[in-house]
RNA sequence: GGAGAGGUGGCCGAGAGGCUGAAGGCGGCGGUUUGCUAAACCGUUAUAGAGGGUAAACCUUUAUCAGGGGUUCGAAUCCCCUCCUCUCCGCCA
């Protein structure tokens, strides 16, 4: 969520905004909505003003006759049977009491018109996504992505004189995913994992986990389920019928869809000390998303499941972009440091404004290369947030000792996603005789350095 | 799942229709005293919003005692609903 007094007061840039990320927004609306509700909330505040005048004096009087009447504004007067301070009977208190429930009777519906511009002020609030970092490159389809580095080598499977299999075709010859299964018991896009791709499932997690660690994140496993207002914070949308949350039914939560939810969220109405930050997180989470709208795309083997198992990075930082910017560095620097230690080939990408999702200020992705599709796939993500999440979720942190709290910066970013990190470790390491070889970074993880081959 | 006890300011803890945004204490901050520390004493110390002020200061004001609704001229206090926390029992990994 933004800042609304920014927005109003930066209409025209906001709109600008908005449109270079290929987003719909009431702009003109949101800020027409916000002037009508201040006035009507002065008048709201007016009223009530003067009721607990009048209910004081109701009780305990201390006001006399042009005390009381110069207390009730010009546009109450008549209203109230005050036009002349003749009128004003300040130790009368039937009176007293009659002026107090008209008083009453005035104020539902000046509540009820706040409320209702409050209402189409935050509906069109929520449309709006967060400013952009000035670097992010125009557009919204995948070709309008920028690319800034291609990194590792592609394997040359001619010049090795085999045709690569795809991770379905591996998995299947070495019988390490049964989808048959997973599909019988909760339906297409559920697996099973078998074999030695749970031991490879357990060790890249714990590679993961370990580097993390020596960068300074605290380890966590964190809940798989979370209040509806914790994924909105975030920017989720839990509900409508395009949405990629499952809920659950009888209560009021939600399966999450990364840990970033349940991280960001465990801080959220938290006011921090400047010493306790930065906050780093490194979280090992289920995943869980209904994939509503992607059927048919890309929807072979483990690239877009139901459920995967995923370790996350998440940073809590002061609010400035410098050091946010910095965090954000390095979490790609993390990424790519994972992935060259795997012996996968990657490339880094900026992500076009059109693709950014609400919440990022600006997001790199790093894309696999995947021999069995002969394609790239995306692999990891990691988006700076800026104060975006933190407002909603209101956690904050005083930027030096007794200072006034201000909104932290959030960032995330996959260290490791067990589901397509699992396919590009398969994929680039496969071997002409059918068996799979370990990268030499999780030998220390694993009984065995290939799986396989078998023979039958 | 069953039974019970609770949710008041940064924390502890009073308050049981009206000068209560809330006693008292702790903690924090400022000061006096002091050779330094400690102690003592004095003062101060919630959040969010609105209006005014060029602005910082400041002034006025609204809301907030878990949340929502109700009674009343007036609610932390009375009534209803919801949520959350804790304890015990059951079940379970």
């Amino acid at each position: 969520m933004l800042d609304l007094r920014y927005v109003v007061a930066h209409a025209d840039e906001i709109a600008h905004n908005v449109a270079h990320r290929h987003v719909a927004a009431d702009v003109p609306g949101l800020v027409a909505a916000a002037e009508a509700r201040s006035t009507a909330l002065v008048r709201l505040e007016e009223v009530r003003r003067v009721a607990n005048v009048v209910a004081r004096q109701t009780g305990k009087p201390t006001l006399d006759a042009m005390a009381l009447h110069a207390a009730v504004p010009e546009f109450l007067r008549s209203d109230l049977g005050m036009a002349d301070p003749a009128e004003v009977r300040p130790t009368d208190r039937p009176w007293l009491v009659q002026v107090g429930k008209a008083l009453k009777a005035m104020e539902p519906a000046l509540a009820a018109e706040v409320d209702r511009l409050q209402a189409a002020i935050e509906s069109r609030a929520r449309q709006l996504p967060n400013l952009t970092h000035p670097d992010v490159p125009r557009g919204a389809s995948d070709e309008d992505h920028r690319v800034l580095r291609e990194v590792g080598v592609r394997r040359d499977f001619a010049t090795e004189g085999f045709a690569p299999l795809d991770h379905v075709q591996l998995a299947e010859k070495l019988g390490l995913i049964d989808f048959e299964a997973g599909a019988k018991v909760a339906g297409q896009k559920f697996y099973f994992l078998q074999r030695e791709l749970v031991l490879l499932d357990l060790a890249l997690q714990r590679f993961a986990i370990d580097l993390l660690v020596q960068r300074g994140f605290t380890p966590m496993v964190t809940p798989d389920l979370a209040r509806p207002d914790i994924l909105e914070g975030i920017g989720f949308n839990p509900r409508g019928s395009e949405t990629q949350v499952y809920s659950v039914a009888g209560h009021d939560l939600c399966l999450v869809g990364t840990a970033e939810i349940t991280i960001g969220g465990m801080l959220a109405d938290t006011i921090l000390e400047a010493e306790q930050l930065p906050i780093r997180i490194a979280g090992i989470s289920h995943c869980f998303r209904t994939e509503a709208g992607a059927a048919g795309r890309e929807s072979r083997g483990l690239y877009r499941v139901h459920q995967f198992t995923k370790v996350e990075m998440f940073v809590f930082c002061q609010g400035d972009l410098a050091q946010s910017e910095a965090h954000h560095a390095e979490l790609v620097a993390i990424e790519e440091e994972l992935f060259t230690a795997l012996e996968v080939p990657y490339r880094v990408l900026d992500i076009c404004a059109g693709d950014l999702g609400a919440p990022a200020y600006r997001k790199f992705d790093l894309e696999a290369w995947m021999p069995g599709r002969g394609a790239w796939g995306e692999i990891t993500s990691t988006s700076n947030c800026t104060d975006f999440q933190a407002r909603r979720l209101q956690i904050r942190a005083r930027p030096e000792p007794g200072a006034k709290p201000k909104l932290v910066h959030t960032l995330n970013g996959t260290a490791i996603a067990l589901s397509r990190g699992l396919i590009a470790v398969l994929e680039n390491h496969q071997q002409a005789d059918g068996s799979i070889a370990m990268p030499k970074a999780l030998r220390p993880y694993l009984p065995f350095d290939r799986i396989g081959p078998r023979h039958t």
